[in-house]
DNA sequence: ATGTGTGCAAACCTTTTGCAAACCA
DNA sequence: TGGTTTGCAAAAGGTTTGCACACAT
């Protein structure tokens, strides 16, 4: 399942990078190709060095925090706070199909095993107009992760 | 200003710490009275090094974190996640109390000036349930802050 | 050709850890 | 006394930066 794959997020990462006016450049490509292999995933900087690990040539630490950082400016991918400091990216659209169409979604990170999920937005209700209303401060919910404990987790048991 | 606070913080400390069955010793002292003097705000372990700065004898880094991890476990004081990986700690009591009582309160830390703004609980009306009713996750509000822009910030309109 | 992107290495920032000495109960 | 705390130093983990070279356009 690999080669067909791997080709095809090539591609759409070439096209990708075009259309949206960026260089195109072999890490570019690379790291753009996993973001979209991984589907709804959430990928970490770390993540994506491993899988870009075998590139040749090597693509650098530093290349992937540049590219990842460049491409979020540029409106390709979107970046998540996750617990610890970590940063999770997603492409920009492949999100929003997952959501509907939605432009927005939330992201609930188990503080237990680290897993991330989807919420559609609308489980905030009218959170946002409240605490607006209440403080003046406008929110915005699918910039970092919320924290709680999964299903799985909370069913299992263990602290 | 300085003084008279800071005397009756340490010994609010002191009583805090014996209440709460935990050694007392200078390092927890001095800790424990910048977070009681710093009233409602939130300190992160950064913070709370500079202001501990001054001691004699000095408090290392190591000792604060440990200090602040073993009074946290103690339920002495509680701790937020902020942007960029920080924690903020607060007195477990005093956090209660600002909230008329309520256990929990939530944070909203503005993205652009990184300050931290309280909240009432109930303006989340029901986005815990629904949350649980939509794919079982069981949010923690308090835990990590909420992300947005403070009313300052926005109306400031810089991006 | 030109300016952007990349590799490298080193620094950064916050937090953690191992260990021996100091200290509170 | 005896077990908890502390200081020190060093490392860890994730991310950022300065600089010269390479590459896409």
């Amino acid at each position: 399942m690999a080669r067909r794959e791997d080709d095809a997020s090539t591609a759409k990462a070439t096209a990708l990078l075009r259309s949206a006016g960026q260089r195109v450049t072999k890490p570019r490509v690379a790291l753009l190709a996993c973001v979209i292999a991984a589907g709804g995933d959430h990928l970490s900087a770390d993540a994506l060095l491993d899988q870009v690990a075998g590139s040749d040539p090597p693509i650098h630490r530093a290349t992937v925090y540049r590219t990842l950082e460049g491409l979020t400016a540029a409106g390709v991918l979107r970046h998540v706070h996750l617990d610890r400091g970590l940063t999770a990216y997603h492409l920009a659209d492949a999100r929003q199909l997952a959501n509907h169409g939605r432009p927005e979604h939330l992201h609930a990170q188990c503080s237990q095993c680290g897993q991330v999920t989807d919420l559609p937005a609308h489980v905030l209700g009218d959170t946002a107009a409240r605490i607006r209303r209440v403080s003046g401060f406008r929110l915005d919910a699918s910039h970092v992760a919320l924290s709680g404990r999964c299903r799985n987790c909370a069913e299992t048991g263990a602290l």
